[in-house]
This record gives C-alpha cells, structure tokens and sequence, in this order.
DNA sequence: AGCATGCCTG
DNA sequence: CAGGCATGCT
C-alpha cells in the first residue's frame, strides 16, 4: 500500500524479484527522504535529480546511516562496558564488536551470498544459541552480502529501516510490560520475539527522546483500524455512502479501548515518572541513538505523527479544507487526517479547531454586514464577495496566509450568502435575539461541499506541497511570474527548467514546520 | 450523567 | 488556538 501520490516512486521503489515487501510494515518501509525524492515538486522539475548521480549520493548516505546505526551500537556498548549491573553484556559486547569489525570488512571485500540460517558466529560461540543473537548475526550477514551490490542496498537499507521501526515498537511495548504497574490491569499478550536490538541492555537513562519513542502500546496490535482507514482514504467520495456503519462502529469500537487503555497506560507513566525516579521509563539507547539518527526516516515520519498529534502543518490543511467545508463530519476528518491515529483527543481538538475557523469566519461576516449596513447599502444584491473584496481577503489572509492555494469558487459563493443572511438578519433587528445567528448557521451548514480527493490521499508534506504548487501554477499570479521570467531568460531551455522566483518561495514557506511529518 | 456545541477569554 | 464554562440534548 503505496502513498498515492501520483507520481512515479520507481527508482526507490523496485525490487529484486523475490524479495518480500508484503506484511504491516510496507508503509513504513517508505522513508521520509525518498518520500521527498520521489514526491517533491522537485523530481518533478528536474527529472535528471532521479539519474545514477543523484541516486548514488542517495546510496552512500544511506551506506553511512546504516554504519552509523552499527557506530551507535558500539558505542552504546562501549558506553556500558564495565557496569556492575551488564553481567552476560561483555559477551554480546564483543559480539557486537566482532559484528561490527565483519560488517566493515565486508564493506570492502568480495560478494558473498546471503548466509540464512548461520549458525552462531564466531564471537558467540559457546554461549546459549539463543535465538535474537542468531537473528542479529543473520542481519549483518544479510547485510554485508547486500553491502557488496549498491543496487541492493536500498533493500538492505529499507529492511533495516522496517526492522528498525519495528524494533521500537516492540522496544516500547516491552517498556510498557515490564512496568509492574501496567500488568495488572491491561496485560498484553507477551511478544515471543524480541529483536536483537533489545540485547544491547537497557541504560539506565532517561532522555528526551521518550516522548518520541512512546507509542500507544498496542499500534502493532490493533493493524486492522489503520487499515481500514488506510483503505477509506484510498477510494473518493465515499464517506456520505451507505454501507459503511459496520465499519464505523468497529472503529469507532476499537478506538474506545484504545483510548481507554492508552489514557491509563499514559496517566500511569507520566504520574510515574515524576514520583518515581526509580521506576523511570527506560528505553535502550541503541534505540535512541537510532532515532536521533533517522532524521528523514521512517521512525520518526511515523512515530512523530502518531504521537505527538497534530502538526502545524495539520493545522495549516484543516485551514485549506474550510474553503470547501465548514462543518466536517467526523468520518471526512478521518479520511483528511488519516496519519494521525484518531483518538478522542485528537478528534475533539479537530473540532474545536473548524469552531474557532467557523467562529473567525462569522465574527468576519457580521463585521462586514454591519459595515455594509453602516454605509446604507439597502439592497443585498449590492453585497457580493469577489476575490478582489476586502472581506474575501481578510478570510484568505486567515486560512490561506501564504496565499498559495487558488481559493475555490463555491466558498465565494457560500461567504457571499453568509454575508447576506447576516446583513438581512441584522437589517431585520433580529440579532436582538441571543440565538439569531443560529438560522443563519442552519443554512450555512447545508453548503457545505466535497473535499477534494486531492485532500484524502495519503500525502507526507511534500506532495501537498506539490499539490498547492499545482493550486498555485492555475493562478494568474503564477502565469504573469511565468512569462515574465521567460522573458527574461531568453534561452529557451532554461523557460522550463528553471522556476519562476516565486516558486522557490512556495516550496520554501511549505516546508513541513514540525519535524517533517504530518500531513500539510 | 455524559456528550456536543457555542461563547468568552487569555 | 485552546481552555473553561454554560447550555441544550439524550
């Protein structure tokens, strides 16, 4: 399940024959960069960013990440190397370090095939073939067998990407088991597997970061919600369909436990940590190290728009998504925001965010048809909003700032007859009453209109940014910026190369504000 | 009582 | 924009 983007993702996307891509992860296996590659407006412009230059940065990068990782167990280990409490750790210490001396020899060296189902290395020999090491081992073997071939690197690089988002799923679901406190009431099944990660021991130490790592402790579990949500985004105008209640109530369902679970499980934590320095929430620095590292990746693409909530740039979509509707049902939010993992919080602070768009919006046509009707305009077909009216810029300039998206017409029409149900309201004394604007939203709600499809698929930052660009190159602003730079640039290749000035700016100002995720 | 909505305020 | 409060509905 690929992010419909509708451009071409081939060059990060292809696959030996063979190798498996299928399973929950798919997703995830998408990393923000290649998401920005593949999506940007850029590759689009400059299709030569895709040739082997280009794409052999893209490699080494990714060669360097995935050493740094292995850097970062080292040194973790390093870091630990010593302290009382790692009994069995100097033997998986030196593993590492053998691992890591093998994976650095291997770099350079001769292609090897894939060695599945090794048996213990060398390093570990002797101990208990217990089966994480034997999986570890089998990954950096795996590894250094892709190390040697650049073109299969980038499946060397996406599995460890997924193995890498995984592992901190399941790193925080343990976090969350091993907490006394926490078994009693929800206990979760087990997880029989544990990645070989988690060998490295855990510090005693407590960053940062842990508001990044904590995830909802059963997001591994509950796949079958996301799915579907997923699979709601996908199709266009559905939502006002019927048929769809079974599905609704099973997530609406689902959603209830998972909020109820999560609020005690976060309450329990957060009042913990703050009483109990000695019960402190620990998560193996491997795995932070990791996380710091995956600037552009898929942990953090992931991680940081399921937990930390809405973004700015969540924000800034909701404000474009007015233009078309001004009372979205919940089901329209979900199929908008479906990056987010749709708790009872998270829906209420979407709604309370279309209340106070709504609320602007009212406050402004009241304004204007009290100003209207100051200045003696006796007729309300003397009231109109066009996009040249100092009303339609005051809305644009609230939900629309950077002026990058073309405004649709139907909400000129819509703001228009708001303007005039308020001015023949208030002509007729009928704000007098307390709850007079309560029939001027009566007929508000009914106009509403369908959000664009372009608003439900799955979009990360930069397709929306592309999205907007393409608002953007329909206006009249982009064609005048347009002819006047080929005219300035006489050469004719350059006309299409180059973008016009104000191009930069949009892709500039678009840039995702938190963190890189999150939709726009 | 519990929830949704709107208004007011910082 | 978010929190708090009042109101209305079920």
């Amino acid at each position: 399940m690929f992010p419909r983007c509708g451009c071409t993702a081939e060059p990060f996307l292809s696959f030996p024959p063979g190798s498996d891509r299928s399973g929950s992860g798919d997703s995830n296996l998408l990393s923000f960069s290649q998401m920005e590659l593949s999506s940007s407006t850029q590759s689009r412009l400059h299709p030569p960013l895709l040739s082997c230059d280009h794409d052999c940065s893209l490699t080494k990068a990714k060669r360097a990440r995935v050493e740094s990782i292995i850097r970062g167990m080292v040194c973790t280990e390093q870091r630990h190397a010593g302290t009382p409490e790692s009994a069995g750790e100097s033997e998986e210490t030196g593993q590492h370090l053998h691992l890591r001396r093998s994976f650095s020899h291997d770099c350079g060296g001769e292609e090897k095939p894939p060695l599945y189902g090794l048996s213990a290395p060398p390093g570990g020999e002797g101990a208990r073939s217990d089966s994480r090491r034997k999986q570890g081992w089998r990954k950096l073997k795996l590894m250094s067998f892709f190390q040697s071939r650049p073109e299969r690197l980038q499946l060397m690089a996406d599995v460890f990407k997924s193995e890498l988002s995984r592992a901190v799923s399941r790193s925080v679901d343990a976090l969350f088991r091993s907490m006394p406190l926490l078994q009693e009431g929800d206990a979760a099944p087990q997880a029989e597997e544990k990645w070989s990660f988690s060998c490295c021991g855990a510090a005693e130490v407590q960053t940062e970061a842990l508001s990044l790592v904590v995830q909802r402790p059963d997001l591994e579990r509950s796949e079958a919600p996301s799915t579907l949500l997923c699979h709601d985004s996908s199709s266009e105008a559905e939502e006002q369909g019927s048929g769809r209640s079974s599905t609704v109530i099973s997530l609406q369902d689902e959603e209830q436990r998972r909020d109820a679970r999560w609020t005690s499980v976060k309450s329990k934590v957060n009042s913990r940590s703050v009483r109990s320095p000695h019960h402190q929430a620990v998560v193996e620095p491997i795995l932070l190290e990791s996380l710091k590292m995956e600037s552009d990746g898929v942990v953090r693409s992931n991680l940081y728009a399921l937990n930390e909530g809405l973004t700015a740039n969540h924000l800034k979509k909701a404000k474009l998504m007015f233009f078309y509707t001004r009372y979205p049902s919940s089901l329209v939010l979900r199929s908008c925001f479906h990056d987010v993992q749709f708790t009872r919080c998270i829906t209420s602070q979407l709604i309370k965010w279309f209340s106070n768009f709504r609320e602007f919006y009212y406050i402004q046509m009241e304004k204007f048809a009290r100003a209207a009707l100051v200045d003696g305009r006796l007729d309300v077909r003397d009231l109109t909003v066009g996009r040249e009216s100092e009303l339609f810029r005051a809305l644009n300039m609230h939900y629309n700032k950077a002026n990058d998206f073309q405004v649709p017409d139907c909400f000129l029409v819509v703001a228009e007859v708001t303007l005039r149900e308020f001015y023949a309201a208030i002509s007729l004394g009928k704000d007098r009453d307390p709850s007079w604007k309560k029939a001027i939203y009566k007929v508000i709600c009914k106009l509403d209109s369908d959000v664009p499809a372009q608003f439900r698929i799955h979009q990360r930052g930069t397709e929306l940014q592309y999205m907007k660009l393409k608002a953007y190159k329909n206006t009249r602003v982009y064609e005048q910026q347009r002819r006047r730079s080929s005219q300035e640039n006489s050469k004719v290749q350059e006309k299409e190369t180059r973008p016009p000035s104000r191009r930069r700016n949009v892709s500039v100002s678009l840039r995702p504000a938190a963190a890189g995720s999150g939709d726009l």
